[in-house]
DNA sequence: AGACATTTGTACGTATGTATT
DNA sequence: AAATACATACGTACAAATGTC
């Protein structure tokens, strides 16, 4: 019997891959918002969430999210989480 | 009995600081190499050895260099090493 | 005010992979 | 082949910021 969570993404993760698993991490968020699946000014699932649905360390969501940060993608508030930027051109 | 290594520069690290212990290495090495202790194109110690030198982790200060490098004043060589960047004017 | 839960930040440890010498 | 050294990724613990009650 196999026992997955409702969300799980590990799948879409390659751990044998020249591409680092953080990469892959950001690159598949990157998706969703791209694909409007993750809408600006939502909040990402929390790291911890992150970590279990890819079947990752913490660690490595948050070198992938702040990857995201770095091209200003998300925002990420101490003690809140990180949210999904407004678009270029919008206020909020 | 006190033992510590020759080069014990653990006394310059306070873990109770606000400031990180990462950017209080950074800061320490930078501060060698603004004194002239540690010369262009010449290696710092390694991960290691400056994780036990100041008492700290291998990953803080795999941080630490990181800081020193996005500001321009080491080059991490991968398989060789981290070095004192040549300064603005020299071509080393 | 104070206590509590949630979430990110920092720091530690350890293992394995890859590149250079 | 071996030693050295950086890169990535796993895990664990606690601190700090935030929000709620």
């Amino acid at each position: 019997m196999i026992i997955m969570s409702l969300d799980d993404r590990s799948d879409r993760i390659r751990h044998d891959s020249s591409v680092p698993v953080a990469t892959q991490v950001a690159r598949d968020i990157e998706k969703d918002i791209g694909a409007g699946r993750l809408v600006p000014d939502t909040r990402l699932p929390n790291e911890l969430e992150l970590a279990q649905q890819y079947g990752v360390a913490r660690m490595t969501v948050r070198r992938a999210v702040a990857q995201l940060r770095d091209k200003g993608l998300v925002v990420t508030v101490h003690g809140r989480g990180s949210f999904v930027a407004p678009r270029d051109g919008e206020t909020g």
